[in-house]
DNA sequence: CGGCAATTTGAAGACGCTCAAGCAATGTGG
DNA sequence: CCACATTGCTTGAGCGTCTTCAAATTGCCG
């Protein structure tokens, strides 16, 4: 790893900091991040940057890309549980175990930050805002996994895939993309082991979506045209199962 | 809070401690744990520990009874996240905001330990093995709901009954329970929303794998009569949705 | 002991799945 | 550079699982 490498993964430098890093440190300890994370990584779309049962030593932060986290069962299924967009972490399934319990598959070629996690342990002792996060970052998993338990057992096909809509259009907005006007870097399958549901039905309401002139579909290219009746039809809709 | 009970409920004294701290500390250590932990909290069936919305102060270690934990979304839909059983750690959801995101509810008569969280964190810093005990703690609620999900997305009905019995009876083996022989604390209707089915359809497969001698159910009085049987069916059975 | 909650069971219907075919876009090798 | 294979997506038809609605029974809390 190049010097210059090193000086571009500065987390003192990245325009994501707010997002990655919650609220400022000082100088000083912002500089001590930065020796903690000395190493950035390139992942090339398809490959894995940890596998299930792979020893867990780091977390890694989202540079740049697009990541879906999978689990695998004993017999053959696997289930898409998360999505990681820039700014984002993942890898903390790995810490109860020292062994990750998911694979972390990129979507596109993609880079990430590596976080030495024992090292940041160690840091997050001198630096108490620093363990705040931390706690906060895990705690903020756990709060969206519980929400998307939600959507799993409450929801009709419909309702997640809308949702699933939304709370991407959401994350876009809060990186400074267009937040109605974005495109889909998974495949229609990939959506459907997310939601519960099969390609096929994913597909299908994306198509009911838009003949209600609620969404316009073009490949991987999604366009919200009325996003405040989609999300009326979230909070309005049957009790579901 | 009469001396008594802080002495009952002194850590060290504790026979759930090597569930609720996983390894050992030194004596001094476990003092230091012993000052932060010195109230204990009754809670009447039915009654909350905390609800959605209020102000998170503290995580609860479950020292007797069971619970549930519930999210609701803005109309008025609701689902059952998790139960708790004695040993086990519940409020982390709130973190992130500092504010609970669920409701933690009394199954029966209960008594939680209560760990004021930023002393915890504070207490951390002095005491690493227990920084990492905190960690680990969350990292396996983020696991477990990567499992919930699995089980929500891609499991049929009798596949996701299964995987709750199983679950139950092999957290009750971990407190020296039987395994195979148990009382349910909770409704029908709170296992189906558990498992996002509804509660007919629950009473039914309990009903199908009683016929099929693999259990047998008198009201909330539960026996595994092949608890090998089921774990094949859940690694065998046809790969659901 | 009474009233209400919880559970069981049946019958009918709906939602999402399975299977299948066709098409478009992308990539590969001759 | 084109033919061919591959992958991803759409759409249709039929079916199965789980839900919905309904009624009867049981058991428990006050």
């Amino acid at each position: 790893m190049t010097e210059i490498t090193k000086l571009q993964s500065a987390c003192s430098q990245c325009n994501l900091q707010e997002l990655c890093l919650p609220i400022g440190l000082s100088e000083a300890e912002l500089s001590l991040v930065d020796s903690l994370v000395d190493e950035r990584r390139k992942i090339a779309r398809g490959e894995a940057i940890f596998r299930s049962g792979d020893r867990f030593t780091a977390i890694y932060a989202v540079k740049l890309g697009f990541f879906k986290t999978e689990v695998l069962s004993e017999d053959g299924r696997h289930q898409v549980t998360s999505f990681y967009m820039p700014g984002e972490v993942l890898g903390m399934d790995g810490i109860s175990a020292e062994t990750h319990h998911c694979d972390a598959i990129a979507l596109e070629d993609s880079e990430v930050c590596l976080i030495p996690f024992h090292e940041l342990e160690t840091i997050s002792v001198k630096i108490p805002t620093m363990q705040r996060h931390l706690h906060r970052v895990m705690s903020r998993e756990i709060v969206r996994d519980q929400g998307m338990m939600m959507m799993l057992g409450a929801m009709r096909a419909e309702e997640r895939v809308i949702a699933f809509l939304l709370n991407l259009s959401q994350r876009y907005a809060a990186r400074g993309y267009a937040a109605a006007d974005f495109n889909l870097r998974m495949t229609r399958e990939e959506i459907g082991s997310y939601l519960g549901l099969k390609l096929e039905t994913v597909s299908r309401t994306f198509s009911h979506l838009q003949e209600e002139g609620l969404l316009q579909v073009e490949k991987k290219h999604i366009r919200l045209m009325d996003a405040a009746k989609l999300k009326k039809m979230l909070s309005q809709e049957g009790i579901g199962r």
